[in-house]
DNA sequence: CTGAAAGCGCTTACAG
DNA sequence: CTGAAAGCGCTTACAG
């Protein structure tokens, strides 16, 4: 592999020149420049990228962590985080974390170890006392998806409340007042804020929140179709379940299908989140969008931002966005019929 | 930051002696490793990685290249790739290129400007002079999925020919004689190999390739609608359609549905890959299952073993996995009926 | 406008 | 078993 001597030799200039050449310094002669833009293109020379961190204390790259990248809400912000990351010259490392604490600490080595410049978060626990510590060391990172209990830090996230509250309401004036939800463990900020959506609206209705129609996902997983049946069994059964991510609405279709429960005639179906196949004439499930693109957007400029910020010596204000959810009713709430 | 120099003083010993209880050494006392340690708890000391790729000329990372992340059967096998790679003690940098030349070309920057210590490409396309190029420069990278047409360098693809054998024997085998296919660019091997299955079946049964049943995907895209009129227009339409992915699969469905085509009563759709939805029970997809997850696996272990053969200074040969395709038949393809 | 020198933070022979 | 020294390949003041 060449390296900047051998362009300088070639050139027939010093190594600072080439290096100057490289980083696009003023002040060197166009005549000077092109000899050794010509070396450069001759030896097919490429800068070591290892040795420029070292001096230069950046490295161009940040670490993106969630916990599956086969969630189609991952695949998807992680769309716009890779794109937007690489108009800033910046590359992405891919951590996946089957939200285990272990995995999620070997992606936090990666910013201590210096191989990347900023850590963006996408599946936190509210709780989550590592990255919260990281925070407040002031190392650049930006939560997206979810946030800490503590509100701490950057972060880009729904109005997830308000979603749950659109996605609630909606069904209350279809009519149902007996309406499930299933939920993901309150550990995660997505959950805990969709379900205070939920509750809050019920109440304003005059409806008590039944902790019968409370689902957990986790039992469910267990044993979907007894799960259901048990649902539907109660003396006064939900007419509606709103799932709180379209992961768990597209399991709760497939096991009415099982159980023969027609949808939205025997049971109304409403998601969270709009990921693509959620459109999909077959599917027509009626959900709350994210802008996912715009997330993952958001997410890289907030945490350019904090990089920035802390080269230049500053110690940013936190970076607090957040987004608008919006309803679409598709066929599975049954408005359509 | 703390730096080993640090550690060493806290330790009482010199840098040497901490570098090698940091990269296990052997002949370290028991009791000065056990000094450095602590003083590496009590620092919070992590080693600069850039500092540590420059001496050692390798960095711990690997590219992965593909067209676009949201596609579910890139995400699955990122999932393994990510996976695997973190067992070898390996980061995955995600380069999507929405099969852009100039933004392969940025990802193989990565491996000449050694940022990375190889690269696996999951979207090459079958005459790509400059992945060629890489391979014949001995620089480690695995193809996955897709190949070069001159069968050049190290791949783990799925035996596609075959796959799509299967699939259009099912359907002649159900009766079907005009089975009309939908494919995405020949460029690339993958549909080049399924078209190739699908017409030698169909020569062995008999039955001539119709030009008028292959249809392309990029005219497909640009009118969903009027493309299946046409097709269905025909004077001996077609009774089965063999979409070459099954994203196309679910474009079809979609657009079946808008026509009032029932499926698999008026038309039976085959797909190819078996995504995670294809099994959902709204789509109950017919489809050539890949193995996702294994030929992650396999990518990275064949990449390792390039590396470690270059680091070695061995020329190794290269490494060519074929996988056994599987026919999953579900409704789509109206077997079950 | 350009070059010589120092130094980023590690690892690795080479001595001892 | 341990340390002093060199060097990986760059960038960046500092001179001139």
């Amino acid at each position: 592999m060449p390296t900047a001597r051998d362009v300088a030799n070639r050139a027939g200039v010093s190594q600072s020149t080439v290096s100057r050449v490289l980083n696009n310094h003023p002040h060197v002669r166009p005549e000077t420049r092109k000899r050794v833009l010509d070396a450069i293109a001759e030896l097919d020379y490429h800068p070591n990228q290892a040795a420029r961190s070292l001096v230069t204390q950046r490295t161009g790259s940040i670490g993106l962590v969630v916990g599956d990248i086969r969630n189609p809400f991952f695949a998807e912000t992680a769309k716009g985080i890779v794109d937007t990351s690489r108009s800033y010259g910046y590359r992405v490392v891919l951590c996946t974390t089957d939200n285990q604490d272990t995995l999620q600490s070997e992606a936090i080595k990666l910013l201590r170890s210096q191989e990347v410049d900023g850590l963006i978060f996408g599946s936190v626990r509210m709780d989550d006392a590592e990255v919260l510590a990281l925070i407040e060391s002031g190392f650049p990172c930006v939560l997206y998806n979810r946030v800490l209990k503590t509100d701490a830090g950057s972060y880009v996230v729904l109005d997830n409340r308000k979603g749950a509250r659109m996605a609630t309401e909606h069904l209350l004036k279809l009519g149902h007042r007996r309406i499930a939800v299933l939920t993901g463990s309150r550990q995660f900020s997505t959950f805990a804020h969709r379900l205070e959506g939920y509750s809050e609206v019920l109440r304003e209705y005059g409806i008590p929140v039944d902790r019968h129609l409370i689902l957990d996902h986790q039992a469910y997983a267990a044993d979907r179709i007894g799960t259901l049946r048990r649902l539907l069994g109660q003396r006064r059964p939900p007419t509606a379940i709103f799932a709180l991510t379209d992961d768990y609405a597209l399991q709760v279709l497939d096991t009415l299908a099982e159980l023969d429960v027609p949808v939205p005639e025997g049971m109304a179906v409403v998601g969270f989140d709009d990921i693509r196949i959620a459109g999909h004439s077959r599917i027509g499930l009626t959900t709350v969008a994210q802008r996912k693109d715009l997330m993952g957007r958001l997410a890289v400029e907030s945490l350019m931002e904090l990089i920035t910020a802390r080269a230049e010596g500053r110690t940013p204000q936190p970076i607090r966005l957040v987004l608008e959810p919006q309803l679409i009713v598709r066929r599975t709430c049954g408005a359509q019929r």
